[in-house]
DNA sequence: ACTATATAACACCAATCGGTTTCATGTCAA
DNA sequence: TTGACATGAAACCGATTGGTGTTATATAGT
């Protein structure tokens, strides 16, 4: 409702918003056909739809009666950009020795 | 408390949270100095270190009378690779294409 | 031994979240 | 036109969140 309320951390930490992503990854799917793969009710389907629409994580396209949801996985970059900083200290011994002894010198 | 109440997509989902995190990979920090960074209560920030805690993303190690918070990264390859599976539709145009092109024949 | 400090452990509170049910509106199809 | 279907909107609810303050306990330093 307010202007970015939800950003992209907040869309992808509930599971059911997580599996709904995953859902859209195959095709375009309208809000009921996605409601019918959960065990929540229509109407909390179209809220988490409506979190993941503020995140710009997926677009809604009315068409006839049916609103049609497909993903949109750029904002998703926000997410890796914001990881690209921690794999410094994972991703090679060098690095998470040396933080370790960074670490100890204070 | 519970074991995993919090799981490592529900502990990044804060921003506080995550700047606890940037200030934990620069050195160990014990609660109060941690806290002396933020608007917020002591109690707060410890409450954020708990949720951190949980789902392992910090470990905290008790001397004297401080208790000393250490970022523990590793965790986050669970972000990673949740991530890579969503590269296929942003990395090159091609598959942005053939991503398209599914749904529309659908 | 005292005193100040660091943290833990509670109890409490307002706001939010994820969910529900109900009702209204609009669209497709027989 | 009538009815079934898809959605939107609103009111409501219980649990959780993020925050507070208070109190208790243990430790460090003088």
């Amino acid at each position: 409702m307010a202007a970015l309320k939800y950003d992209v951390f907040q869309a992808i930490s509930d599971p059911t918003r997580r599996e709904i992503l995953r859902l859209l990854s195959t095709k375009k799917r309208a809000i009921s056909e996605i409601a019918s793969q959960f065990p929540v009710s229509r109407t909390a389907i179209a809220k988490h739809l409506h979190v993941l629409s503020e995140a710009s994580l997926v677009s809604g396209e009315k068409i006839g009666r049916e609103k049609i949801y497909q993903l949109q996985p750029e904002p998703l970059t926000e997410i890796k950009q914001w990881l690209a900083y921690y794999e410094q200290f994972w991703t090679n011994k060098l690095s998470i020795l040396k933080h370790v002894v960074e670490n100890d010198d204070e």
